[in-house]
DNA sequence: GGGACGGTTCGGCGCTCACCGAAGTGTCCG
DNA sequence: CGGACACTTCGGTGAGCGCCGAACCGTCCC
């Protein structure tokens, strides 16, 4: 009760409950599923966590007391996704950092269908990854689109191609307009931020791309090859 | 010993424990002080955070182990640093996520001329941060050396600049040329990565800027406010 | 209405972990 | 050599937390 406390910075309370909120193997299981952008019923997570729905109900309380995730409540489901960009992004940082040591699991031939079709192309909570989201990430930086050596940023001409397409960028909130999401199966930045995610939504939109079933692993659609041909380039049969 | 797991991502333990690491407030006030860049004993550390030594060196042989700390031993010192600047990044965006949050601590008389010096101008890691790092990363914008609207990247002019002022950038190992850091203080990015390490160490090293104390404070000396005025045009008067 | 079902609350169990002080190791210095 | 000092190791303690099953509350559907 005294709080004999020195100084210790203020901000490491904080910074310590924010980390615990990761530091449990399940609630970082939890959000790692969650990454695939969708969202999920609290069933749907006991069970691909392996734990009771009794206990995976109170990691959710905290997750999203603490921010991480938002809930919406339909009749006697709960749903919850993650809460904004930003912990996505966290999310995606924490990962990319533990990437190198996690080397690729030994998988069993079952898996390696959906194995495989992730890698081809993906969701990351709101862009695209995979092969895809890196073949779209070279095209436009091949063709000055695009900076990745020096930073990671559109340029001018890159904020036209995107009006020319007609592809609204969002009114400039706080969010960054390109960032570099580090793959985790192709260990390559491919772009995210508000450009990354209005990408993967036109190529949705228009039909370019589909999803698989109701997974976060995507496929390209015929239109969707001549149409990422026409605009960038690129080899899309390469990535069938 | 069963493991009667079910899939849970393989990844989710190696983030759980990740996360461990910075979900106790005392290492996490450990992590925060060391982002001066500096190396710190034991047992400034553990007066730093008030914690008795015996508990201090428990802590730091979890950071080293974990990956999250460089030690380096001197006699009978036990010097830790960062490791890295992937980590220091860890941990500046772990920061960032909670900066919202952390209303300014009331602050008494005392503290506020060393807290004043270092809203004037402080490393952050190993780049520059406070008032003087936001003037030098809005200057280079307004000049055209660098993008922030559209992401964070060097424009081609921006790397003839940095080679006009005979700075090495570095053999483009993995780590990014620029990349945004959002200052506490100011709630804006400023440049880091390569570039921002670069720029202040050349600073640093010219004597444009020199260190207040031992601590991680900064202030531009004469002929810094005259080579900052003559490279960006900033204003350095306004940072005394 | 009644039964199946998703989710929550609660009590209890067992483990982990941060903390301390005391004793031990190694280094520096007079 | 001997004493001060920085750090580590080790037992012990108390608190916190993840987990479960059982009981409970709403919702959906026959």
């Amino acid at each position: 009760m005294l709080e004999g406390m020195t100084s210790k910075d203020p901000r490491a309370g904080a910074l310590a409950r924010l980390a615990s909120l990761a530091a449990d193997e399940t609630r970082a299981a939890c959000l790692l599923a969650l990454l695939d952008g969708r969202a999920w019923t609290a069933g749907e997570l006991a069970r691909h966590c392996g734990v009771a729905a009794s206990t995976l109900s109170e990691h959710l309380g905290k997750l999203v007391g603490g921010g991480l995730l938002a809930e919406e409540r339909q009749g006697r489901h709960r749903y919850v996704r993650i809460a904004d960009a930003r912990v996505a992004q966290l999310v995606e940082d924490l990962t990319a950092h533990i990437a190198p040591d996690a080397a690729e699991p030994p998988r069993g031939l079952r898996q390696s269908g959906a194995d495989s079709a992730m890698a081809r192309g993906r969701t990351c909570y709101d862009h695209l990854a995979g092969r895809l989201g890196i073949a779209v990430t070279d095209a436009l930086t091949a063709r000055g689109l695009l900076l990745q050596d020096t930073g990671f940023a559109l340029t001018d001409a890159g904020l036209d191609w995107f009006g020319a397409l007609g592809v609204d960028l969002g009114g400039r909130g706080r969010r960054p307009l390109a960032r570099a999401c580090l793959d985790w199966t192709e260990r390559r930045p491919h772009l995210a931020g508000a450009a990354g995610a209005a990408l993967c939504r036109h190529l949705l939109d228009q039909g370019w791309c589909v999803r698989i079933g109701s997974g976060r692993a995507v496929k390209v659609t015929g239109a969707g090859e001549r149409a990422l041909t026409d605009l960038l380039g690129i080899d899309a049969a390469a990535l069938r």
